[in-house]
DNA sequence: TAAGTCATGTAAAAAGTTACATGATTCT
DNA sequence: AGAATCATGTAACTTTTTACATGACTTA
């Protein structure tokens, strides 16, 4: 079992999904923090099943071409459970932009300048569509410090959160960036 | 080209280098935000080569084995300039504790606590190390904001200043993770 | 002489990405 | 009739990891 299969299982565990309704889970809100294309989850599916920790039944659609939901197995949930209470090892950091900055010395600061800011559009992006979330979870769900532990809901606000500070980190870094290469620019 | 031909040619842009020192600088510092395993980086090189990018001269040494030690080519480091100012689709963000996060609601309180401070631990450590290398670089370079912008230091300096900003947050994050859960484990 | 560091690679397997491929149903 | 969404997959390729393999030289 790789993370992805605890990734999958841990969108299972919170309810039935389809392959297709999987793909765009992993999108979002799992696409935040860990990601996978539709040929990585298909088969992913079905090795989870050949190992007795997910089962499928086909669900007729009057309106829609039939599917597959799959739901974790009471051995899934088991592995689940003692996946995410055993620390992992933690993937490779990678952060391309941090690569090109540590070259940056080569380029002109113009250029530099430019893709900083092209750099910032993107997490302030990010950021937006984190800040749109967390309003409408807010919406459903009211005080977030009042959720319960062992509801589905307090996991979801706690990743969220990471994901908010992480942007807003990035973003004042990126400031500061900015900052001391136009701070060598104008005299 | 992949984004570690680049991470290489921005090694190799700085000094030339032994893939046996490429080795050690994709641990650390590359290692913060790129990484790379020895069976990797050997075949890299030679694809570096083969590409025109970089060369190598055998180097005898008294004490030691010879060894290749690599440089850039001027087409080499024209293409690490070009990479550097183009802005590059991000990789994947990837954490596996907020995988873990994301279905701490199936575990008891006692081990989610636990799971966290051993996260903690590892963020700590990463931190002291950050620092210790901050140290070394003052003692080094004296006052970094002086630091000219097409300099090497100013580049490390930035990344280092990432990799503080990100451990410092991803701390405060941690507890108050742990406090979100101790406060329900107590009453 | 044994352990440790310096030094360079290869082989095989796994994980992940890109592109290909198909078909049902609905909406315009 | 064509575009869009729902739905499920496979093939080929690239990237990355794990394990294997070897040898020079130094120090205890």
């Amino acid at each position: 079992m790789i993370p992805l299969s605890y990734a999958l299982l841990g969108l299972l565990a919170r309810a039935p999904q389809s392959g297709y309704d999987l793909l765009q889970l992993m999108e979002e809100p799992m696409g935040f923090f860990w990601s996978a294309r539709r040929s990585q989850i298909y088969p992913e599916l079905a090795r989870l099943e050949a190992a007795g920790l997910a089962r499928h039944t086909v669900v007729p659609q009057r309106d829609r071409p039939a599917k597959k939901l799959y739901e974790p197995t009471e051995a899934g949930l088991a592995a689940l459970r003692e996946w995410v209470e055993t620390p992992q090892a933690p993937a490779p950091d990678r952060d391309i932009f941090l690569v090109q900055v540590y070259s940056l010395w080569l380029v002109a600061p113009a250029r530099a300048l430019a893709l900083t800011r092209a750099c910032k559009r993107r997490h302030a992006a990010r950021l937006e569509r984190y800040e749109a979330i967390r309003q409408r979870q807010r919406e459903e769900d009211g005080d977030p410090s009042a959720l319960r532990l062992d509801s589905p809901r307090f996991a979801s606000w706690a990743t969220l959160q990471r994901g908010l500070e992480y942007e807003r980190g990035y973003l004042a870094w990126l400031r500061w960036l900015a900052d001391a290469i136009a701070a060598q620019m104008a005299p």
